[in-house]
DNA sequence: GCATTAAGTCACCGTTTAGTGACTTGATGG
DNA sequence: CCATCAAGTCACTAAACGGTGACTTAATGC
């Protein structure tokens, strides 16, 4: 039979996708056997026969994902256009991307705010892709290391200052009199990244 | 009698207290009116009879906490003496005890992890004191509105980041290469604050 | 000393959870 | 066409959850 009602490989993938939505539209205080298995309209006792358990669902799901931001998408689109530009525009053109990636990315918010609370193999492979894609990204354009400033220090603050308000805005609209609900709140930080950087970038003329 | 043993007050700041207690040992994804009957010793009936529920329990609790820096924790200690001082210096003073303020508060690390998840009346008790201590505290000391920058963005961008960081290193060590178990991480941290203050400080004297 | 009130105990309910053994039934090769 | 194997169904367990009614018993006023 050509489209067999009996599937393994559509079950498995229907499973692995389950994962998403339950996370996407309950968040992973909800996510379980149960839940998954309901969502994607199959028996949970296939969550144990396909992949060993939850965890082993869960790191299947996370190999499949998207994520976290490119390097193209960090960078803007275009690597070499950006490989040439001063440091103080790679920075601004970095973090707006930034925000931009994680804002359009609503799971890698629900993982990052599951990271704050528990280790698992999700929060795991979002860490580790986190972890290389960040220091290869430093690594390629900015010049590190030969500054006189830490310049990594200073790119975390601002990343993570970014992912806090972001995944928290999710549920409190205010934050340091910023309003997290307006498009006007978000330019507001925009704006606050150039001023850093432009900062940050002033103080290293001075120290040349 | 004195000290009897059934004293309905006594019960009351047990139950209280419990559930700081079980807020810190296992996180707020475990607290519900067992656990927190168990911690305390006493009967989960008690949690109805008392505060009506769990939200009014944790309610109770929200209002006997210390969960966020005062004023002066935040200025160092001598509110006058730091009235005084140049802004870059406030903000650098202020960044350092918010730091120091957040990390050595495990209780509102585990709610503002909380504030990722879930609404409820203890993060909306969080979120007011926050909002509230930290406009004041703007209000009293920078002179906000009068500048050519938005000096708000840049500290609640910077307060944000610290946020993160702290509640994420309670379970994952490095962030951008910053070796979040190490005090050498965190002094890179401090470092990084007085960098981005340093330097929008130069930018606000530039467009003077 | 006795009756009243409330502090505290306990057994139970319905629901949900993770996990398992036994079953039915569809697809496939010979 | 039939036997085999695995895909999928189902019923069940044990534990944990939030929540409640009925009970015992200690403290208190008279």
């Amino acid at each position: 039979m050509k489209n067999p009602t009996r599937n393994r490989e559509a079950t498995r993938l229907k499973l692995i996708n389950a994962v998403g939505q339950v996370l996407a539209e309950k968040g992973f205080t909800h996510l379980g056997v149960n839940a998954v298995a309901r969502q994607a309209g199959v028996d949970k006792v296939l969550i144990y026969r396909y992949f060993g358990g939850m965890p082993g669902l869960i790191k299947a799901f996370g190999q499949e994902g998207d994520f976290w931001p490119s390097m193209e998408e960090l960078a803007g689109g275009n690597i070499d256009a950006y490989r040439v530009l001063p440091l103080e525009e790679k920075l601004k053109i970095m973090g707006r991307n930034y925000l931009k990636g994680i804002r359009k990315r609503p799971l890698t918010q629900e993982i990052m705010a599951w990271e704050m609370v528990e280790r698992n193999n999700l929060t795991e492979e979002l860490e580790i892709i986190r972890e290389t894609r960040m220091l290869r990204f430093a690594e390629l354009f900015l010049q590190v290391g030969e500054e006189t400033v830490d310049v990594m220090a200073v790119v975390g603050l601002m990343g993570a200052g970014l992912s806090y308000l972001i995944c928290r805005s999710r549920r409190i609209r205010w934050y340091n009199g910023i309003d997290l609900e307006n498009q006007e709140g978000w330019k507001r930080l925009e704006n606050g990244i150039d001023l850093v950087v432009e900062g940050v970038a002033r103080l290293m003329q001075a120290r040349d």
